[in-house]
DNA sequence: TGTACATCAGTGAACGCGCGTTCACTGATGTAC
DNA sequence: TGTACATCAGTGAACGCGCGTTCACTGATGTAC
């Protein structure tokens, strides 16, 4: 049986066989294997059954620690997300001490889309499987989607823009949106590293595109001197109408 | 039956009633079908029961127009994409005729961004339909998700870029890879607007925000005077190591 | 113009699959006495 | 310290579901004579 493989927590630590049916800490482990099968296949992967599978338990056990599918999934999800704050938050660590001048607080919004791309890039499964529903920037933190930290990857960027407004590295006015911009431009790119034709390139040319790409957003966020810019020509998004 | 609701080529026209089991032109019945439900509820409705179901036929039967259910599916997005390429056209087509002037070209890159946008958030089903599947950008392409120009999604913005290089909007050297980086922003807002949380922004502000972003589309694509741009501080990118 | 016939688009029935979920159960564990 | 017992985590069997796909068939159509 593959639970007997599964080291479990008893009192008797020489019996390495199962000698009882309770497994300790089946929740934990229903987490494990579902974020193993998204980090290998992506979120449709993370199926009950082969989640309780590959924890050597039977299915409805997983019942005991979830209401149904879907609240697994989402834990598995928010696994998923702990994990990409990580991947930001080591980029951050990268830059030494935090600081409060403007050169760290550039770096530290280049840093965050740097994590976020090369989360996409490494761990394609878990970053789909983070995507993979409808969802919200919770306006209430959730510590399980969250990184060392405590903030999740969306909280690090605003995080990131709030100190470069703060060192005058963003105007007031172009604060209001600014994650929305920036996260924009970053997802974009990941996602066409993921499932579109981008993802066949070697490294070294995404992490150039990557750069690029920061680039504009870190002079997009930085407004051009105020009058200098014209009114753009003809459309600037005119109002809708049906297509 | 509900296939006799369906208006059937025949040769007596006064026959409303179905007079034949043969469809006459299944094959495009069942793509009609399968965007609808692709339009309705996204890539994962387009089933092949469900497409047969609401072409009036027996599941089987579209074995004869299809090799199997990818198969069907793959037209079904051929469809969508062609619908956004025509999107984006409708944009073009505000523009009045084509031009070869910097202010044309430039509106013209605006325009394809914009369609972008507003297919997506207008027919979010066909978009996420367009793309649910890994993709490539087909160096030959098919007519089949093109618009009216010929030409698919990518075909017209690579040649908005076209145009904006030949008019001296953008430096050789960064024309390439110019389609990544514009592709990227836009494809980043689609997505956040479709799954994430800009989904529930109401259109006037969605609008704006895809104004924003195209502007710094377009400025990050006019390359800033060279020299000018200083080295930028700390974390650009830095090789890649394991997390 | 009429008849025989081959074609082949659509039918009808059935299959195996894996899924999520339910039910009544069992028996090791920890606790109360 | 020993025993009785309630708890509740995991078991075993089963369900209904809708899916994609297969098979042998049928009968309207268009064509050849």
């Amino acid at each position: 049986m593959v639970r007997d493989l599964i080291p479990m927590p008893t009192k008797n630590l020489t019996t390495t066989a199962r000698s009882t049916y309770r497994h300790g800490d089946l929740r934990r482990t229903l987490i494990a294997a579902g974020l193993t099968l998204a980090r290998e296949s992506g979120p449709t992967a993370v199926v009950l059954r082969e989640v309780t599978r590959r924890a050597g338990v039977v299915p409805n056990a997983a019942y005991r620690h979830f209401r149904n599918r879907d609240a697994l999934f989402s834990a598995v999800r928010a696994a998923a997300l702990a994990a990409m704050a990580r991947s930001m938050e080591d980029q951050l660590a990268q830059l030494g001490p935090p600081r409060e001048d403007l050169a760290y607080a550039k770096a530290s919004v280049r840093a965050v889309g740097t994590g976020y791309l090369r989360f996409a890039r490494r761990e394609t499964g878990m970053f789909r499987t983070a995507f993979a529903v409808l969802f919200d920037v919770e306006p209430t933190p959730d510590p399980e989607k969250a990184g060392e930290s405590g903030l999740n990857p969306f909280q690090l960027l605003g995080a990131a823009l709030d100190r470069l407004a703060r060192c005058g590295g963003i105007s007031a006015k172009r604060r209001s949106g600014a994650e929305h911009v920036a996260w924009s431009a970053v997802h974009g790119l990941a996602m066409l590293s993921i499932d579109g034709p981008l993802r066949r390139l070697p490294v070294k040319q995404f992490e150039s595109l990557g750069r690029r790409l920061l680039d504009m957003v870190e002079d997009g966020l930085a407004s051009p001197l105020p009058g200098l810019r014209t009114k753009a020509p003809l459309v600037r998004l005119p109002q809708v109408r049906p297509s």
